[in-house]
RNA sequence: GGGCUCGUAGUGAAGUGGUUAUCACGCCUCCCUGUCACGGAGGAGAUCACCGGUUCAAAUCCGGCCGGGCCCGCCA
């Protein structure tokens, strides 16, 4: 009889057969030790020298041999029990051993500290994948997506996959392109999302469509963005025109995930809603981490006619004066603060000003230029005590809060802040609908133009397209965005007012989104959705700070896979079929 | 596209100008009947990523180049 590690115990007495890898072979001479590994644990073996052949082939077994041991479970006797493994208290006696495949020596180590690098990691993926913590990966995303699907399917949602083969979408992220054959000169595109799909799904009557859905976008990766092809859990409800429903429907979702599933502890059992622009002004950051404070304080009022040049000039050309307080920071040494200088100038600082409150005192370059009351305004405001230190920015707006947000997780982050037990959870709503472009200066989607914009067409027709705010809503956990969503806009009149601001006319839109704008004609209900980021909440929800981590098979920060060699040249007869003439 | 950083036996690391490049794990040979990261004795294994330069002398310093990682840009 065949069974696993994990049955092993209640089999005393049975003779059975265990199979799997040579974890590690102990061999005393005239007695060998073999721990069996399956993929429900670890199983002792004990081979003697009276069962000769089975001896003899054990003396030769290695590290990741595949074998198939039988003989008779016994429970050890009491000094030679292991508490440390599941299994320890017995072992299996070994009768007959087969060796169903050799190994040769690894080339990377699964067992033990050393840990290979990612690279040979990923190339050697499917010997990675045998180490516990990876298989325990790949059953705790299994969980995710049944919870998941059990979650949605109780609530009346339909799962619709939608095309894989799709087409090129000309918002957004730069599509992975699939030449037709049939068609020359003509692409499909892989999906960046189902977004058009699935609101074609709530014009043809589905409800409540879900999907856990593969999303395809050729943008260069990051720790948290893998690259090529990740999957959400997309959703949409018909008859939906406030996003209060939607946030609501799905919160108990993401918080039994956090508490049930993960085994983490919530900040909030409510989930706070934050404003596209109380976030920026609050924490520099449409995605602020909430498990700690160092909230940007506003100082512009208390600053404008103080002696620091920097500051009034900053406040008399429109800009602002904002601090963010760090606790103990007086413990940084010189040198500290001037790599988070460093920090603050990439993000487009001039330098970086501060206040070291210590001894009752205030010491600081800058602290000549401020009058006592000054002083004590800053201190009072930014709630300092002995032992912080205030830092500043003063520039436009824009760069405050872009430069006080970074440098707020940088401090995070040195100090320790980031408790990996608690998971903050937020809503951002009220998203601008337009922003100026930096490059061209020129008015543009602020994020995708499908969401209904606040006001309808009369903010759109208003003069101020820059407080346009659309109906939009992310969900921000721990500082990583893991979900976007939007009441859609589903009015065809809107749609083209939409686009109509930037100055494309009606043609222009039937030519990008002839199928959502042709369907939107007949009888479009209302509906809104939104679609979280699996991968990067794994990722946080299992401690991880690399996204590939949770991942079988990602490919490298490179966008390669190291181990299938992707992408690699084709044969000139593929290319032929596909009418390209010629690869640089 | 840009910035920072790393590259030393199969693996992980040490080595900041000077004998034969060090350690652990792994590998090979031998010994060992109660180990469980078994133990003991011995051994093999490195063009110090690559190319060039400085120097009496380079793993080490300089330049270039390739590759990895992180970040910026980018990611509706």
């Amino acid at each position: 009889m065949r069974i696993l590690s994990s049955e092993v115990t209640t089999h005393v007495g049975d003779t059975i057969t265990l199979k799997g890898w040579v974890q590690s072979r102990r061999d005393h001479g005239g007695l060998i030790f073999i721990d069996i590994r399956d993929h429900q644990g670890i199983t002792q073996l004990v081979i003697q020298p009276e069962t000769a052949e089975a001896f003899a082939l054990a003396e030769q077994l290695r590290d990741e041999f595949v074998i198939s041991a039988s003989g008779l479970v016994r429970e050890r006797e009491q000094h030679l029990k292991n508490p440390n493994i599941t299994t320890g208290g017995v072992e299996l006696k070994v009768d007959d051993l087969v060796i169903l495949n050799r190994s040769e020596p690894l080339p990377i180590q699964l067992h033990g500290e050393a840990m290979a690098s990612e690279d040979l990691r990923l190339k050697y993926r499917y010997l990675d994948l045998r180490r516990p913590k990876m298989q325990t990966m790949l059953k705790k995303r299994a969980e995710a997506y049944k919870r998941i699907r059990d979650f949605m399917e109780a609530r009346d949602f339909t799962e619709v996959t939608t095309p894989i083969i799709a087409n090129s979408s000309p918002e957004g992220a730069r599509d992975f392109l699939i030449p037709s054959r049939i068609h020359p000169g003509t692409f499909y595109a892989l999906p960046q999302a189902p977004q058009q799909f699935k609101q074609l799904l709530m014009v043809g009557g589905v409800a409540r469509y879900y999907q856990l859905a593969a999303c395809f976008r050729d943008e260069d990766p990051r720790a948290d963005r893998l690259y090529g092809e990740f999957y959400q859990l997309d959703l949409e409800m018909s008859f939906v025109e406030d996003g209060e429903e939607v946030r609501a429907l799905t919160e108990p979702l993401i918080k039994s995930l956090v508490t049930d599933f993960a085994g983490k502890q919530l900040l909030s059992a409510d989930i706070p809603r934050l404003t596209y622009v109380e976030s920026m002004e609050r924490y520099g950051s449409d995605k602020p981490d909430l498990r700690y404070g160092m909230e940007l304080i506003e100082l512009s009022d208390e600053l404008a006619t103080s002696g620091f040049g920097v500051f009034t000039n900053a406040i008399k050309s429109g800009g602002a004066v904002k601090a963010i307080c760090v606790p103990g920071a007086a413990s940084l040494s010189r040198s500290q603060i001037d790599s988070f200088t460093d920090i603050a100038k990439a993000e487009g600082a001039g330098g970086l000003a501060y206040l070291n409150f210590a001894d009752g005192d205030v010491k600081s370059p800058i602290a000549k230029f401020l009058q006592p009351d000054e002083l004590a305004t800053i201190k009072l405001k930014t709630g300092a005590a002995d032992g912080d230190i205030v830092f500043f920015g003063a520039d436009t707006r824009t760069v405050v809060n872009k430069v006080l947000g970074r440098l707020r997780v940088e401090f995070a982050n040195h100090f320790k802040l980031k408790d990996p037990n608690i998971i903050a959870l937020a809503w951002i709503i009220d998203f601008p609908f337009y922003e100026i472009d930096e490059a061209t200066q020129k008015l543009d989607f602020s994020h995708n133009p499908f969401s209904m914009p606040k006001g309808g067409l009369t903010a759109l027709r208003g003069t101020d397209k820059l407080s346009i705010v659309a109906d939009q809503y992310d969900m921000v956990m721990n500082g990583y965005e893991i979900c976007s969503g939007g009441v859609r806009n589903h009015n065809p009149e809107v749609m083209y007012e939409v686009f109509g601001v930037l100055g494309y006319d009606k043609a222009y839109v039937d030519a990008r989104f002839g199928a959502m704008i042709g369907a939107f004609k007949y009888g479009a209900p209302p509906h809104a959705g939104c679609a979280f980021g699996i991968d990067r909440i794994l990722m946080e929800l299992t401690g991880e700070t690399n996204i590939r981590e949770v991942v079988a098979f990602p490919k490298n920060g490179s966008g390669v896979d190291v181990m299938m060699s992707s992408p690699s040249v084709v044969e000139a007869a593929q290319l032929k079929e596909l009418h390209i003439e010629t690869v640089e």
